[in-house]
DNA sequence: AGTCGTTATATTTACAAAGATATAACGCTT
DNA sequence: AAGCGTTATATCTTTGTAAATATAACGACT
């Protein structure tokens, strides 16, 4: 039986929560689905929950990472800025390189 | 306004955690005060919950991160293993290299 | 004008995690 | 043998978080 070591990394502001996992996969389910409502559904997330959790994003990151509209064709939508796709983007890499960084430092331990 | 990244780690064995930071924090106590419930005292922590996380402690780890006793002098005690403490030693270490790893992450990325 | 699907928000309900309380067993010490 | 402080464990209560429910506003489209 082996130890693995795990983590789970997330961006502050200010002192509040900016960006954790839950965050961006949010983030990337309203890229991909064009609407708050639908990405909540495809995560089994209430729509008040995500929109909770967009509603903190937007109010603690330097610029908005959703634009959202209310009405008209479709009833309305939300997607995401190009600021909130660069914010996924360095997350998800920083993520990334945390997951090796510390597969190699558990290797290198004997426990 | 600059962010600011943060992380926590933990252990696993078989699929489940081992040890965290509260654990590891709880096993240090341990080791300063030689008693579980002082221990738990310290860190305003039920006995009842101290007791629970050491259990399962001692369930997964390969080898109990401390040995009990009941009755005698002082009521009984309880203190680290040499395993415990290399344990200990181990988390402390990874998780503060994973901390500047992260740190010079966010530097290397404008946002 | 009425319908539709969405954003936006408040209020109530349910539930799981945490905490409090109680009790037994143990073995030095006096 | 009685007391003390500890480990060990069960049960009940509380509380804080998540989920469910309800409602309003909006604008394109038919």
């Amino acid at each position: 039986m082996r130890y693995t070591i795990k983590s789970r990394i997330w961006i502050e502001a200010d002192g509040h929560i900016l960006l954790g996992e839950g965050r961006i996969s949010l983030l990337k389910a309203i890229g991909q689905t064009g609407s708050l409502s639908k990405a909540a559904k495809s995560l089994n997330m209430s729509y008040k929950k995500a929109w909770s959790l967009i509603d903190a994003v937007n109010a603690r990151a330097k610029t908005p990472v959703i634009t959202t509209s209310i009405g008209g064709k479709g009833g309305g939508g939300a997607e995401l800025t190009d600021y909130g796709k660069s914010l996924i983007n360095a997350f998800e890499t920083i993520n990334k390189n945390c997951w090796k960084f510390l597969d190699k430092q558990i290797a290198e331990t004997q426990l």
